[in-house]
DNA sequence: CTTGAAAATGAACATTGTTCAAGAAGAATC
DNA sequence: GATTCTTCTTGAACAATGTTCATTTTCAAG
């Protein structure tokens, strides 16, 4: 047998139908919401059976855990590619980043937030770590905006803006509750960043 | 036949049986989720069928969405005891008063944020109004805080806060995302509340 | 080619939302 | 109070959907 780990047609047909899945799957959830996704159209578009959804995921909550890790995965890839040079624009930047995420993939977004394990089974470890990881980019920056802050203080308060900004864009997207018109909303949205560093002392020009 | 309502029998035991559906359909999904919430589980508690459900719901949703109607209304009933005296007060009542409900309350709410249609029915109107009333509810203290601004644009503002504060609130009780021990996040949210209300201009000491 | 391990299959099963024909209960009329 | 009519209640049957597993197929190793 051998150690090195080679690509046998086997494994690249798995590979292959493995990605197929999850691609189907993130496209069925983004185009007609999670609680629309049934194992039985997942199987029948990959043309395999339902059996093979099970070999490849362990169950249905499976699959559905691997697109939103991809979708945590997307966003912060989005996130991070936003320039830092400029603190200020860096974190604009991300809250208009993380507002276009959340625009153009609406779907996903509320089944990374929204959807509940079965039973009371407990959330993967792996997720939780890529969303605090997400959260947590607002830290670099608000440092070097904030210097003479603790740092622990700090960490608090990126964590806190972003799930501020989490709230505004969530409800504001949200069609069905307060509907902001999302041209609107980007703008109140910097507005919104821009108030709340005056609320912390920092002042337009106070640049580092 | 008597035009004016009277109290038959009949009416009395639907009103009671709707009443004990709705509370043994609270109750679960208080306790253990909404995802856990089944008809004959709810049938078998009220001691009745499950068809008795249908009759009075018409459908699984409709049970769901009638819990979230009483829901929003216990929320917005809790936030308007707020006392209106001291405007400044008057907001960190509202956002102390909407965690203390979020803490005891969290499935409830999630239940209300969180909760699909089927296929692509429409959000109900009446629930979808109640919450941008409860939402609407920072709007008069702000007014009175910020005298000389564009009431419009307080309307926004007052929303946007609002947004801000269930963001936090939503995320912070995850424990599964962030996880901020709640009585820290009592005091976080006070702080975030001074904060923008300082990036609004609005210093400690001008009260209305 | 033979063989043993791994994967794929899909019929059968389990759970759960939904319907509806038949029966029970209550109100209206006499 | 009996009769009739309306309404509500029931739960078996159905439909949709997640899950399992014995069987078959695939395929790499010897």
């Amino acid at each position: 047998m051998n150690i090195v780990q080679e690509e046998s047609r086997r494994d690249r047909k798995k590979i292959q139908r493995r990605t197929l899945l999850i691609e189907i799957a993130r496209r069925s959830i983004a185009t007609k919401g999670l609680r629309s996704l049934k194992v039985r159209d997942v199987a029948e578009a990959a043309a395999c059976s339902i059996g093979s959804v099970y070999n490849e995921f362990g169950d249905f909550d499976g699959l559905i855990l691997t697109v939103n890790r991809e979708t945590v995965q997307a966003l912060t890839a989005r996130l991070k590619a936003v320039p830092a040079d400029d603190a200020l624009r860096q974190l604009h930047g991300l809250a208009d980043a993380y507002l276009g995420f959340a625009t153009e993939h609406a779907n996903l977004l509320r089944s990374l937030f929204e959807h509940r394990m079965e039973d009371d089974r407990p959330f993967p470890e792996d997720i939780l770590a890529m969303v605090m990881d997400a959260f947590a980019l607002m830290h670099a920056p608000l440092v070097r905006l904030l210097p003479d802050r603790d740092p622990n203080d700090v960490a608090l308060l990126s964590r806190e803006m972003f799930s501020a900004v989490h709230g505004i864009i969530s409800l504001g997207l949200e069609e069905r509750m307060v509907a902001v018109p999302p041209e609107q909303l980007r703008e109140r949205l910097a507005q919104f960043v821009d108030t709340h560093l005056a609320g912390l002392g920092v002042t337009p020009g106070s640049q580092v």
